[in-house]
DNA sequence: TTGAAAGCGGTACCAC
DNA sequence: GTGGTACCGCTTTCAA
């Protein structure tokens, strides 16, 4: 437990001055110091196994090169802990650190973290949700840099940039699939109505139908939540005891477990997988749709992406100066991707 | 973005000294600074919305109140982020600060984000990983209060504490609620050889058996792995086309991901759950466990409890003062929890 | 009871 | 080319 060598450490063991040290480490010792002085410094540190205090830094430069990430629950929660990762990466590769704080979805939590971490000099701010939603934007986001990824600020004039999943083209690309496999008559299990995510993805369906000219029914559109349950009951409706006429061929699924919920209904039934019913996940969730028996067909959601793009943005005028802040678009739509695995094929006729 | 108010504006507006303003705001006013004085300045902070820059007093006071938390994958897999999250409930209810990186399973850039952690002059360390497993302790934590939770350092001289769940007792537990129900030919999924946890597992079972006097057959337990196609091409293994007398009445399953691909099985062989096969998980993963059809009996692995044991146990060392610490036991195992629901009952005759 | 000053570890400006 | 010094914001000791 001894203590670090610091910048004077350094100094001594090479007969210099601090000042000497600080210019040479920092690449601006040519011109200024001689160069064997040079020789014996970057010597010095080395054997003293010198790094800078980020602290002291801090405080003389005024930014500490960390970037604050606040999430309602992703560290804590099962999902889209990638959008942190992708977001991470980014800040990395550019020398920045993130320091996240998770508010267990408690709001009330949201200003003193943002507090605490503006105490800490964090050069700017995001906020990740779990699940596309709408936040109330806490007071201190104004005060530096800040992004919003996976949410958005919900006043009609925004005051942050956002980066969020094309979800209309999401619903639509999932649809238009099952389509393209010759399903007519697809139920949709639509997730529950709390969740923006839900009619964005509704909207899709029905775009995907009006473009191939296929009419669709309402009534095949169900608020079902997100949990296998939910699945498993929404299909037992649309499929238990009703004539093979009168079956959806497909179900679409706004999430995965949804699709796991409805893959068990349909195996219950002696429904095979994709020969009597195609079923079509949401998300790509690790180890869940690609692990599924069947493997399921799914639209991932584009996590690492978002994280990148948002941190990106967020650097980007963090570092590239304040400028044309004012001028650059509010919003980043980063699109979905289809996964094709085999819980989903030819309509039966 | 204007500027936080310092001690000096603090100062200022109430007429004093900014040590007068250092000294009341924390507490050692009385005996030093005038009542009056006192009220001003805590009138002016107030006012000027006055917090301390936390740079400047990690600098001055050589401590950060911030514990570093490492992982290898908890922010970004689904699996264990309650641990961070019990953690951090701890720290904060003790006014520290935890700032989390995670590695995304490079252990190369370990010993990096020690020394990123450490040069902002953390208090304390904590490794956290996804799943019980050994670890190469990184330089970098011996040099500061370290913990270890759900990892531990398999050196013959363990030279930091950890805590884990206690998953020889869970294996016994969830097993005997098994036999209890009747069952007296149960097999068991149990993972895969890679991870520490599956074998103390099958110890359990054993165990159960033992105590109960209840023979086990050795190919009743399968290395499986961790997945739902594992689960379910395991369940197909022991059940189809097998006549019922030969049959497992129970299958306990290593975590709850195998329990849904053998209730999947299950179902499409026609078997109802429990009525025919009772099914057992392990992990209690939310929003799976507890939302499978019919919901999964599981043994809770106890994530928050391990967290805040870790933390505490790290606290106490970094505020206690350090004089015990060699004394002190290096392990605490945490008990897993029995959470009964349908997928068990009795065995049938 | 109050204020001045040193110092935590750096950086950067400015004499020399 | 080099070293001295002020300053970032705060705490703490010491003298007035």
């Amino acid at each position: 437990m001894n203590r670090k060598a610091t910048a004077l450490d350094v100094a001594k063991r090479a007969g210099v001055s601090r000042s000497a040290v600080s210019l040479v480490l920092n690449g601006r010792g040519d011109g200024n110091v001689a160069k064997e002085s040079q020789d014996r410094i970057r010597q010095a540190a080395k054997e003293l196994n010198y790094s800078p205090n980020a602290i002291a830094l801090s405080l003389r430069n005024q930014r500490s090169r960390v970037i604050g990430i606040l999430s309602d629950e992703v560290v804590v929660s099962p999902f889209d802990g990638n959008i942190i990762g992708g977001a991470d990466d980014i800040a990395r590769s550019r020398g920045f650190v993130t320091l996240v704080m998770d508010t267990e979805r408690d709001t009330a939590r949201d200003a003193s973290a943002i507090e605490t971490l503006l105490d800490r000099q964090v050069d700017g701010l995001m906020y990740v949700t779990v699940g596309l939603k709408p936040i109330e934007i806490p007071q201190g986001m104004l005060r530096i840099p800040s992004v919003l990824a996976n949410c958005y600020d919900e006043h009609p004039q925004p005051q942050l940039h956002h980066v969020i999943p094309d979800e209309i083209t999401g619903g639509r690309e999932a649809t238009e699939h099952l389509l393209q496999w010759g399903h007519r008559d697809i139920a949709l299990l639509a997730g529950s109505v709390d969740s923006p995510a839900a009619p964005l993805r509704v909207q899709g369906y029905r775009d995907a139908h009006a473009l191939a000219g296929v009419p669709f029914r309402d009534e095949r559109v169900f608020m079902a939540g997100w949990d296998i349950d939910a699945g498993y009951h929404g299909a037992m409706k649309l499929l238990d005891g009703v004539s093979p006429a009168d079956r959806p061929t497909a179900i679409m699924c706004a999430n995965d477990r949804l699709a796991v919920g409805v893959a068990l209904a349909a195996a219950r039934l002696g429904l095979s997988v994709p020969r009597d019913l195609s079923i079509m996940g949401y998300d790509d969730e690790a180890r869940i749709a690609d692990t599924m028996v069947p493997a399921l067909t799914t639209m991932a959601l584009p996590l690492r992406e978002i994280g990148r793009a948002a941190m990106t943005t967020l650097l980007d005028t963090i570092e590239g100066g304040e400028g044309t802040t004012a001028a650059r678009t509010m919003e980043t739509m980063v699109p979905c991707r289809l996964v094709v695995r085999e819980s989903t094929g030819p309509a039966p006729h």
